[in-house]
DNA sequence: ATTCTATTTTCGAAAGTATGCAATTAACAA
DNA sequence: TTGTTAATTGCATACTTTCGAAAATAGAAT
């Protein structure tokens, strides 16, 4: 019974990546290809020193993973699944604003 | 370019629901059947007006929908993808901590 | 009407999160 | 060692989230 609520806990703790759209934005734009954190800030177009805290969440949180190549650092999604359930997620949201909208029309 | 943020706006609006683990811990009560209110904070523990609250949330981003039966409240999932996807990332998760438990395994 | 039960709302305190900008560190080359 | 590029960290500020207690609402029964 407490395993269960450590679990929850775990597993909400790994979700707060996806509570802002910046960092849903990185995980996209990583789902592609490994990028570096300049690369991924202009195709933002936002400061570095914000995408850098924005990837430090996600790293430690185990959604990406980095590897140094000189100066730069790659990042690249940890799992592809991690990205399965973003898209998934974005369907649900999706298929409930096209049922709310169908609600509000067929009232009028 | 900017309908592209908005729609990560929304999309993290809607899986805000996730970054808390009594949430998740309702969507997975709700996964195996409709419920009132009192049952869910009964089942979790945790007191009625704070179960309430999480179920607010949880329908104004349309995660959950609900049906009054006297002065019950009957909650239940609104699309099935989203518990789907709450699953899949619950996996990677697991997975993620497998691959980290391996790797500090490996070192000693 | 009033009472009961179920649920929601409001308020306020405490804790957590986001952001910008300056300072700092890291790797590498001249 | 100095300079250059790339990235991270620290810190102040503003904002958001969570939760309990008390009050408010909604429907059903007396």
């Amino acid at each position: 019974m407490k395993n269960q609520k450590e679990l929850y806990e775990l597993h909400a703790e790994f979700c707060k990546f996806m509570a802002n759209a910046k960092r849903i934005e990185i995980l996209f734009l990583l789902g592609e290809k490994e990028i570096c954190v300049d690369e991924i800030a202009s195709a933002m177009e936002v400061k570095v020193p914000n995408v850098s805290q924005h990837l430090a969440v996600m790293r430690e949180k185990g959604v990406v993973e980095v590897r140094r190549e000189g100066t730069k650092m790659y990042y690249r999604i940890a799992n592809p699944k991690t990205l399965q359930a973003c898209i998934i997620m974005r369907e649900a949201m999706v298929e409930q604003m096209e049922k709310k909208f169908d609600m509000v029309r067929s009232i009028k």
